[in-house]
DNA sequence: TGGTAGATCTCGAGC
DNA sequence: GCTCGAGGTCTACCA
């Protein structure tokens, strides 16, 4: 990891130009060759970047001071050198990496293993149902042995709906499934949302995660 | 801005919960407050983050080594410093700012001002035409007089097919102007969403934005 | 390699 | 304050 602050100004060539002008930044030159560069402002994006894989060439002679960053798909981003403030660089090594809880992936492990928070008598039938338009959420029977699409996000919102309303019309095209309802489930449900999945049919049911996952550590301390 | 190259664990805790084991990083403390924490690799996106407007606590005595970050929504970044190997501190100011070019809103500027593109004796009625939903990119007529909605992105995939479908369904509700026919234009269309769009009978446009800002160049060098 | 869906998405505009 | 759309989105996963 090398630490560069300098005076500099950036352009970018690429899926569009951009250009920065000269003003005082950081650029980090990471290890796997990527760089970005920072304003005194934002923790999460960048100024300006190149993605990894990518490589730094460092200008000479006459163009000294000059930083040219080439990807594969011969996007450019070069950084003219002004004034050079700080430079310096540290081995970090391989990051462990981040552990992480509460994403969707959980909340369809929890629900899968509570079914029938979606009513009595719900069946699993199962989790990532392949379709030609990619895999259902939850796929289950109601307790009349009707088939039942569930769509899980964390903030259930209008593109969710679309995409159970596909999985809906695939679904009943299947014999062997038709008639299939739709269930949407998040943990937050969007009022438009509700009106549009409302308006063709589909239930909305919002989930408390801290509930449901109460109610799988209760489950666990009965075993 | 305030760099910090240190072994350290981070636990945050908000929209979901997460934890980094104890590691070499940086930590990058801005002039508005944020905090991010960078491993080794990655331009774009740090291991762990607090976005502005947050507070930065340093403990001192028993907790002499930690900071805590906190923002107004309760959501917690929690570092434990283990061993400090860098830390300076510059001040930048405030940044000039990117300039952009190639955006969706030129390419609308560019299309509208060249509407024959979509074909012979087109005209315009106007770029943003507001609905109940949210505005059509550009509303025009075809030389027959039939209107015409236009739904414009850089990538046109199946997202834009469907946003574009729930304008026509609505814009086809008003007798001035049903019926009304769809373009989805785009720089780029993904193969899915042309077959959905053409299902729906949804008529596609690939744009050359190079080209038409050529036109558009020579245009202007006519005056 | 290409397509799809998620993200602590972030960010900005419009209401 | 929210809602929605765009992003050089990036990134992981799966065919």
């Amino acid at each position: 990891m090398r630490l560069v602050i300098a005076r500099c100004s950036v352009d970018y060539a690429g899926r569009l130009t951009a250009h920065l002008p000269s003003a005082p930044r950081l650029i980090l030159v990471k290890a796997d060759g990527s760089v970005s560069i920072h304003a005194d402002d934002r923790a999460y994006k960048p100024l300006n970047w190149m993605s990894p894989p990518c490589t730094l060439k460092e200008g000479t002679g006459d163009e000294a001071g000059v930083w040219t960053v080439v990807n594969k798909a011969g996007e450019k981003l070069i950084i003219t050198m002004e004034e050079i403030l700080h430079d310096s660089s540290y081995e970090l090594g391989v990051d462990p990496g981040l552990i992480k809880d509460g994403v969707e992936a959980h909340l369809q492990e929890l629900l899968a293993d509570r079914i029938e928070i979606l009513g009595e008598g719900h069946t699993l039938i199962r989790r990532e149902y392949p379709t030609a338009i990619g895999p259902v959420d939850i796929l289950c029977r109601d307790a009349n042995g009707a088939t039942v699409a569930v769509e899980l996000k964390r903030r259930g919102d209008i593109d969710g709906v679309e995409q159970l309303t596909r999985y809906l019309e695939l679904l009943n095209r299947d014999p062997h499934l038709a008639p299939v309802k739709g269930v949407f489930a998040a943990q937050e449900i969007k009022p438009q949302a509700r009106v549009l999945a409302t308006d063709r049919g589909i239930g909305c049911l919002v989930l408390d995660y801290d509930a449901m996952r109460g109610i799988e550590d209760d489950k666990l301390r009965l075993f």
